[in-house]
DNA sequence: GTGCTGACACAGG
DNA sequence: ACCTGTGCCAGCA
């Protein structure tokens, strides 16, 4: 069969609209990180859920999908911080002075069954 | 092909 | 808390 390859193709790859869906089933007030994704998927790594979400992560609820150790998306701690505090995510040091706030990873992480 | 880069993860120091 | 190295793997020069 022919493969048929667009030379433009608007559409985003198969993979990155699977990751994008997942993305999007993470709930309110908890978090993925970008390992807990590829998982759920059973394909990819968190390398390659990352690519995605910086290529078109601005489409879904980007802030919930975090790395493992709940540093908060570089750049975008702001509009971050300000998604957590209106959803309810658990963050450690809600509100340090001095101190980067960080999500706390134990309560926060979304197990991938429970809504 | 080789080598570097990245919205990662994990173990050490 | 910070930095470094290693493993990982797709994308790109």
């Amino acid at each position: 069969m022919g493969p048929m390859p667009r030379p433009t193709a608007h559409r985003l790859p198969d993979y990155a609209d699977r990751v994008l869906s997942a993305a999007e089933r993470v709930p309110p007030g908890r978090v993925a990180t970008y390992g807990d994704l590829a998982r759920l998927l059973g394909e990819g790594g968190p390398r390659q859920v990352g690519r995605v979400m910086a290529l078109y992560g601005g489409a879904v609820p980007w802030w919930r999908v975090v790395r493992a150790d709940g540093r908060l998306l570089p750049g975008r701690e702001g509009d971050a911080l300000a998604h957590y505090r209106a959803e309810g995510t658990p963050l450690r040091d809600p509100g340090t002075p001095g101190g980067t706030p960080r999500l706390d990873m134990r309560r926060a992480r979304w197990d991938g069954v429970t809504r």
